[in-house]
RNA sequence: GGAGACGUGGGUGAGUUGGCUGAAACCACACCCCUGCUAAGGGUGCGUAUCCUAACCGGGUACCGAGGGUUCGAAUCCCUCCGUCUCCGCCA
């Protein structure tokens, strides 16, 4: 959630910067609007509620002292019943400006770059020179049916569309990714984690998925949980509703998850292949950071991200999102796209962000900051999405006849 | 899943015939004083959120697992849910 005080006070910045990302001035001058009324209708209500709580105080002393309080009983009741209104009153309110301000984006960062969509993004850099092929590159569905490694038939058999099963050296390739992935995120300092993959919905809220996107989300039946679509969400919210020391900051975690994500709205894109699916492997790491420290944190985990790929020996470019493009809760992304010469264009493998505040002001993470307590910032990023780096091993390391190498770094896991 | 017990501030733990308890006491922690010794003693402070305010000074409101209810007034009474422990059942 965005800073409702910083927004009171500063509303002609604030709304420019939210232009990036595509909130119109009318929405937040009436989001402004339902924060000055609710701080009105509690102060009236708290009013009413000093004098209920000191007329109470008196009527236990009159009792204590015998005296008559038929005529004080008259006021505590009267005094009562125009509380009703008041209490309504700021009930509504409470609900209409949590209702909006629950669904404004997070701020971009002021050197966010401008722009609409991902023909806007910024390329920082490439990594790694693409390799030359002496012959057609075929595309990880061409491959996955010449080598059997994945079965598409049967996983929509199992489950639906977008559900895919990976078979023999794939899945073993899978698992020996998902293990470089961790050993590789511990050895920079991240803690291994192994976390629920079904969060309660006000965890969901603490990191920007509810209430705005539940359609992307399966939630089961009967029971206040949802599949996770992302290991953001248990990770950032280990910390849901704590105060940490100063001196644990930052706090690093990784951690393997499936995702689940319905697509709502994707359909038709990427129905080929194993590019888009319901259930997905992913490694994430997140850090929960000082303030003035997540910058450098940000840096670290775009390079741990970016040399992953570049010990698997992927050519990748480091893009930076604009900020029409920028996810609801992120101030920042950097994405990670590899190269995939089937396809013959980069993809996405990796979306590193920095939330700032926005997250920790939702799931009211903070921090002991002497004798105060401040909010943290929170990052995430894949490193990495682990059925889109199998795709990219395949395209990259694949021979004329179709067969397959594996990566130098993955034998041991082999 | 069934039966019983229970859920208080960083920790231990009072408070359950409703009011003077936002909450004793102790421990931990912070600062100060005393003391020249590897100890102890004394004092003060020590929850979170939000509103008023220039203010981390003062005051209001809310919070004793969560959400409702009864009442002038609830940590204390009632209901629902969640969780913990014990016994039984079940299971990887």
């Amino acid at each position: 959630m965005i800073d409702l005080k910083y927004l009171q006070n500063n509303f002609e910045e604030a709304s420019a910067r939210l232009q990036k990302k595509g909130v119109d001035t009318d929405t937040l001058s009436h989001l402004k609007n339902l924060f000055a009324e609710l701080k009105a209708a509690n102060a009236a209500l708290e009013a009413a509620k000093a004098e209920q709580n000191s007329m109470s105080k008196l009527f236990g002393q009159y009792k204590r002292e015998g005296k008559d309080i038929t005529e004080l009983k008259a006021k505590v009741d009267a005094n009562k019943e125009a509380m009703v209104p008041l209490q309504e009153r700021a009930r509504e309110a409470e609900e209409a400006l949590f209702s909006l301000a629950l669904a404004i984006p997070n701020f971009p960062d002021d050197d966010v770059p401008e722009g609409v969509d991902e023909e806007d993004n910024v390329e920082l850099r490439r990594v790694l020179e693409p390799r030359s092929f002496d012959f057609e590159p075929l595309e990880h569905w061409a491959l996955a049916e010449k080598n059997g490694w994945i079965d598409f038939e049967r996983g929509v058999k199992l489950a639906k569309s977008r559900f895919a099963v990976l078979r023999g050296e794939a899945a073993r390739l899978e698992r020996a990714l998902i293990n470089f992935f961790l050993d590789t995120n511990r050895q920079k300092g991240f803690e291994e984690l192994c976390v629920p993959f079904m969060n309660n919905a006000q965890m969901l809220q603490g990191t920007g998925q509810l209430p705005k996107f539940e359609d992307d989300l399966f939630k089961v039946e009967g029971e206040d949980l949802y599949l996770i679509p992302t290991a953001e969400v248990p990770l950032t919210n280990m910390y849901h509703d704590e105060i940490l020391p100063e001196d644990t900051l930052p706090v690093l975690m990784t951690g393997y998850t499936p995702c689940f994500r319905k697509e709502a709205g994707s359909a038709g894109r990427d129905t080929r292949g194993m590019i888009r699916q319901h259930q997905f492997d992913k490694v994430e790491m997140v850090a929960i950071a000082h303030p003035d420290k997540s910058d450098e944190v940000f840096e670290m985990m775009v390079q741990n991200a970016s040399d992953i790929l570049t010990a698997l020996g992927l050519p990748h470019r480091v893009v930076e999102l604009c900020g029409g493009d920028l996810g609801f809760s992120a101030a920042r992304t950097i994405d990670l796209e590899v190269w995939l010469p089937g396809q013959n264009k980069y993809r996405e493998i990796s979306s590193i962000s920095n939330t700032r505040d926005f997250q920790a002001r939702r799931a009211k993470i903070r921090f002991k900051d002497g004798k105060k307590n401040r909010l943290v910032h929170t990052l995430n990023g894949s490193a990495l999405a682990v059925g889109r780096t199998l795709i990219a091993i395949m395209e990259n390391y694949q021979n004329e006849d179709g067969s397959i190498e594996i990566p130098e770094v993955l034998k041991k896991y082999m």
